[in-house]
RNA sequence: GCCUCCGUAGCUCAGUCGGAUAGAGCAGGGGACUUCUAAUCCCAAGGUCGCAGGUUCGAUUCCUGCCGGAGGCGCCA
């Protein structure tokens, strides 16, 4: 790796100049082409404790790098108030190509930061008596995305969600069920969506409600996330901790090591002893469980299976943290163990009318609305722009209306000219060989495209590690703008183009499928071959 | 009242492990199709980075306070 060499030479440089270098030398991309190919600010970071002007350091440093040039760099320079910048030969982007090249879309971008490492990501986990929501669709396509970050960085992952199949919020479902099968309205606070008069228009007569209901409901959330290529590894039950006796374990257990107490009938946790804001019940005064027995059996069922754990929750679960943190303390868990990431909430407008996506209301607009609208890569995409730490504000009238300006389609498209380009090449007898003078890539345009490229690892490891999955959705934009610009500036084939040429550009458009395709991967994005 | 997130161009949003002239898309303005798909490309325009302090050689980025928006603070889930 460039730079590798180039954090060596700065550090042997520091020590000629009689300075511990630092473990750890920052080396970025100045925003500024003539700012150079990489800079480094290890001259200001260092210059104060060594007494030393920043410049000045950076001037010894320059200097000793020139009298030691590695071979990649072309010059080096100081600028500004004290970085030092290196302009490379382009030999060094076009290593980055072959390297893109011979790894494939298996394995370029792939790191080994999380080998041996297993993580169970839990999301969607929504309420089966219902279909699932334009709110959800957030969590699901980001649980997806980090999922597939963390495989890429070389995590094992387990996908999962849970459901809710027990308790106050099923009985309900199966009573407004029950009532819409008779014809009437829904109790009153039940569930009021239309989505029940279709269902119970399904329902057979001798069904009991909540039986049917509950796999009704399933098939509904399956079938959507299926439409957009989410699955789950396991589907966990609720209802099956009572049969297994999980929850009794889990009191017990929690009772032996003495963090539970009873007061006023109820059982309660003492979660204050690890961080919450107050103790919590476990057991009602009527011998129920609240959510939180459960759900706590299930984070110590799931510790059983998986040494770290991340949840995907909605905004409105974000004082569930603290809780669950000290539960899984009490239990003796490492809280760190359990990371649970929020995302902010979705508001939908449509037809100028605002949808707020909680609650039991009935007027809801449904993930499977949002899919059959502007298509499952549309859609995927539209949710991973941007950070889910912002509010999100989704136009439905505008996505649709401007479906077919969806920037998914501008990298796609890329694509697609990456396939047409090849097809062609090869009507004409020019197809990819083994001897290739990447030398000639010198165009602009090409060393833009080959730069983006090299930007791709590290934007992987960034965005697993900082649980950012629209850094890659950004990737992508940028990257395709940069490959439809080398494609209308640079011809690959036709009269003009030498044998040579078409032949490193034909290396160049590999590589570039090879970004692309390991960018649309991560993202669940189809990689069409012509549009 | 307490806790979390957000406030950047007309709109939707990036950027921020402190760095050199703050970016993109859309909308609006002006250009480019006799060669690989114009779902493209190029140019111009658009900003007190919510406000006020603090730390620093340097703050949109870190800290504090305030203002504004969203969400959460149950023996609901």
């Amino acid at each position: 790796m460039v730079t590798g060499i180039l954090s060596q030479a700065l550090s042997d440089a520091l020590t000629a100049s009689g300075i511990e270098a630092p473990d750890e030398i920052h080396l970025e991309r100045p925003a500024r082409r003539e700012h150079g190919d990489w800079s480094s600010n290890v001259a200001m970071a260092t210059a104060k404790n060594a007494g030393k002007n920043p410049r000045e350091l950076a001037g010894e440093i320059v200097a000793h790098i020139e009298a030691n040039p590695p071979t990649v760099v072309k010059s080096v320079e100081i600028a500004g108030p004290g970085f030092v910048n290196f302009h490379l030969y382009d030999t060094w982007l076009h290593d980055v190509l072959t390297n893109a090249v011979t790894q494939g879309t298996d394995n370029f971008g792939r790191s080994e930061t999380g080998a041996g490492q297993a993580v169970n990501v839990e999301f969607v986990s929504a309420n089966p008596n219902k279909p699932l929501h334009a709110g959800h669709a957030r969590g699901a396509c980001y649980g997806d995305a980090i999922a597939r970050l963390l495989e890429r960085t070389g995590h094992t992952v387990t996908r999962e969600t849970y459901l809710n199949d027990r308790g106050v919020q099923m009985k309900l479902f199966a009573d407004s069920l029950a009532a819409r099968k008779r014809g009437e309205e829904p109790p009153a606070d039940g569930y009021q969506g239309e989505y029940l008069i279709e269902w119970a228009a399904e329902m057979p007569d001798d069904a009991d409600p909540a039986v049917w209901g509950y796999e009704r409901a399933l098939k509904s959330h399956s079938a959507t996330l299926e439409s957009v290529g989410i699955h789950f590894d396991v589907w966990f039950s609720e209802k099956s901790m009572i049969e297994s006796g999980a929850i009794d374990a889990t009191l017990t257990a929690l009772a032996e090591r003495d963090m539970t107490y009873t007061n006023d009938d109820a059982l309660w946790l003492k979660s204050t002893e690890f961080g919450d804001d107050k103790d919590r019940v476990l057991v009602k005064g009527d011998g129920d469980f609240t959510y939180l027995a459960p759900d706590i059996a299930y984070h110590r069922d799931k510790f059983s299976r998986s040494p770290k754990l991340i949840n995907v929750f909605g905004a409105d679960h974000h004082g569930y943290i603290k809780r669950m943190k000290a539960a899984m303390a009490a239990l003796g868990q490492d809280p760190d163990d359990l990371e649970i990431i929020i995302t902010q909430l979705v508001d939908l407008e449509r037809d100028g009318k605002e949808f707020r996506m909680s609650g039991r209301s009935g007027d809801m607009v449904y993930f499977d609305d949002v899919i059959a609208e502007v298509g499952p890569d549309a859609t995927r995409f539209t949710y991973l722009m941007q950070s889910v730490d912002s509010r999100q504000t989704i136009d439905l009238d505008l996505l649709i209306s401007k479906a077919m300006d969806n920037p998914v389609y501008y990298v796609q498209y890329a694509h697609a000219r990456i396939s047409n380009l090849v097809r062609k090449a090869g009507e004409a007898g020019q197809t990819r060989g083994d001897k290739v003078d990447l030398a000639l890539l010198t165009h602009e345009r090409e060393l833009d495209v080959l730069r983006a490229l090299s930007t791709l690892p590290e934007t992987i490891e960034r965005a697993a590690a900082e649980r950012a999955p629209h850094a890659i959705t950004n990737w992508t934009r940028e990257f395709a703008a940069a490959f439809h610009g080398f494609y209308h500036d640079c011809y690959v084939v036709g009269d003009g183009v030498s044998a040579e040429l078409t032949q490193a550009r034909l290396w160049l458009v590999e590589a570039s499928r090879v970004g692309l395709v390991v960018g649309f991967d991560l993202l669940g994005l189809s990689a069409p071959e012509s549009m």
